[in-house]
DNA sequence: GCGCGGGGCAATCTTACGTCA
DNA sequence: TTTGACGTAAGATTGCCCCGC
């Protein structure tokens, strides 16, 4: 997904890195300039402080990269009846017992029913499953290391947690769509103040037209002066030059012509020291009447 | 080039659960 | 305290598209 909102004249595609499946904005401007000082906000969706208890649950991929030893033993698994991905795991069903005993301590009812088939086989509806709490801590973990898995990862995950390989594939498939969309209302957010903030910037800089306009219009003086007049932009608090062959060329073009005080070429034309400092100081109280 | 299978994604449905009057 | 309506979160399904074989 790739959202572009360019402003002035170069406006730079961008390329969304496709890492996490998040939505990332870059707001294109004029100079490159960012209109906020906020920073996009890259949302961490994922868990700061996991409790996993990981001395008994391990991310079999993770673990394994560590060379951590393996305490799968640790956490019994229950049949499942794995039809959709002919995967079937058991184990003894000495372990049902300490598997509720480990991930359902939720709701004890319903958080337990999970990974069996059973409603469907006996007619009856099938209940929802709710993921007990470690269960989807222990996923959280693994979408932090990956937001895809691979068949093999896929298939250790649902082992370990006593899920069929379906039930983890859906899990990731929701949790990388909903992780999507809240980044996505982050960056609305985002662009929404980003929005105000050039609509307010706008609107300021318009008055601050208006304001040079009906000075250049009302005071003569601006139209006797030489060709080239210094101003001082508003925005940047910078003096600007402006060559141009008339006073009135020179005010409409004080808002993109800016540069520093210190590269102007004062010296190529006549203009005594009083004359520019009567310019700045008129120019002066125009910004201020802008501003206030 | 075409068909097929697998995987990801978007949209949607469904259900569990919390809140509140 | 109980209960029903309501909203939300989250598990699950479906259909489509893309890609590799």
């Amino acid at each position: 997904m790739e959202l572009a909102l360019s402003l002035g004249d170069t406006p730079k595609p961008f390329s969304l890195p496709a890492k996490n499946d998040s939505v990332s904005f870059k707001i294109a401007l004029g100079d490159d300039k960012r209109v906020s000082s906020d920073p996009p906000v890259q949302l961490d969706l994922l868990p700061s402080t996991p409790v996993l208890p990981s001395s008994r649950l391990r991310i079999p991929w993770l673990s394994d990269a560590l060379g951590m030893e393996r305490v799968t033993s640790e956490i019994p698994v229950r049949a499942v009846d794995d039809t959709d991905d002919g995967a079937a795991l058991s184990s003894p069903n000495s372990a049902v017992s300490s598997f509720q005993m480990d991930f359902c301590f939720r709701n004890s009812r319903k958080s337990c029913e999970g990974a069996s088939d059973e409603d469907d086989e006996n007619g009856s509806t099938r209940k929802k499953l709710r993921l007990s709490k470690q269960q989807s801590v222990f996923l959280e973990e693994s979408f932090k290391e990956h937001t895809t898995l691979n068949p093999k990862q896929k298939l250790a995950l649902a082992k370990q947690l006593n899920l069929r390989p379906r039930q983890v594939e859906v899990w990731f498939q929701n949790r990388r769509a909903r992780t999507k969309l809240k980044q996505t209302e982050v960056d609305c957010e985002y662009l929404k103040r980003c929005c105000e903030s050039l609509t307010e910037e706008n609107r300021r800089l318009q008055k601050e037209l208006q304001e040079l306009r009906a000075l250049k219009t009302c005071q003569p003086f601006f139209m006797q002066l030489p060709a080239t007049t210094l101003t001082m932009c508003p925005s940047c608090e910078r003096v600007a030059t402006n060559t141009t062959t008339t006073g009135a060329a020179a005010a409409a073009a004080t808002t993109n012509n800016y540069n520093n005080v210190a590269s102007a070429p004062m010296a190529t034309n006549n203009n005594s020291v009083s004359q520019i400092s009567a310019v700045l100081s008129v120019d002066r109280q125009a910004r201020n009447i802008a501003l206030t």
